[in-house]
DNA sequence: GTCACTGCAAAAGGTTTGCAACGGA
DNA sequence: TCCGTTGCAAACCTTTTGCAGTGAC
């Protein structure tokens, strides 16, 4: 049989999952499940595209005694941080958060509409040792995303 | 022969070809070449690792009368958009730019020094291919960048 | 009861903008 | 001379921080 890569597995976030995996992970480790907290989280996965710190303050903020900023800001950093984020740049050259799961991963980015699909396996082990033959660097990550148009806007 | 991807090529910027080269396209878009923008040039080829806009400006305000922040900042978006710089996003969620040339390149960025090495030809068809196939996207572009120890750091 | 978390409000950065004066081509 | 560019200073936006009060466990 062929030397052949294998396939992308493409994955999807599931709300419950994810929601039942950041409190396990907090309770893990020792931080609190708090009420503001658990809001973010429920904002969090209303959006169906990559959401910015500032815009989830301010959607936040539509209901009432919402969560301070600070307290948006920080649980931002603490889930980004633990792999429950993952970070988005868009070919415009923006940044925000799309919910993710712990572990190495890819995203397909729509540049019309900015769904994001996650995947994994990106099948770069031949370049890498190229590179690395080549520049004489020891590789030790790396970001990849692609931009396209999703089956809905193409 | 059998299909072997081709071996990736790495791109070393130099700082008189990119100058005239800017120079050049100022000339061909209409655009003046000031004093100011000249300075911000030099400036620029001074720099071994990714610097950000108000760096400069500050490295910048170290000489005798020198450009104010508004055409430093107007001139890196100038020179970012035409593809003379390059933006590179560090793991550490940092960004910052790199001379670079128009066209298409993917980077190499030292987690330590923050060296960076420019290359083309990232091999992803057959990637691009499978997930294309896989999600139904239209995909038209994509970001690269490496991250590792160089020769020096490792 | 303890200690992590929260909200506020201020500070700190970074980036953009309007406009009158300036100076390349 | 013409018109793109500059510099200033203010406005703007995002993110961080200190601290006293609050509430999860």
């Amino acid at each position: 049989m062929p030397n052949r890569p294998p396939s992308p597995d493409t994955v999807r976030v599931n709300p419950d999952t994810w929601k039942h995996g950041v409190r396990a992970s907090w309770h893990t480790a020792g931080s609190r499940v708090t009420e503001p907290r658990a809001r973010v989280l429920d904002a969090i996965m209303r959006y169906q595209t990559p959401f910015s710190a500032e815009q989830l303050y301010a959607d936040l903020g539509h209901a009432a005694s919402p969560p301070g900023r600070a307290t948006v800001y920080r649980t931002i950093e603490q889930l980004s941080g633990a792999g429950w984020l993952a970070r988005i740049h868009t070919q415009a050259g923006e940044s925000g958060y799309v919910p993710s799961l712990p572990g190495h991963f890819h995203h397909l980015v729509c540049t019309r509409c900015g769904a994001v699909i996650a995947f994994q396996g990106c099948a770069l082990d031949d370049l890498l040792i190229r590179l690395a033959a080549q520049t004489d660097f020891e590789i030790e990550g790396h970001l990849l995303q692609l931009y396209g148009r999703c089956a809905h806007c193409k």
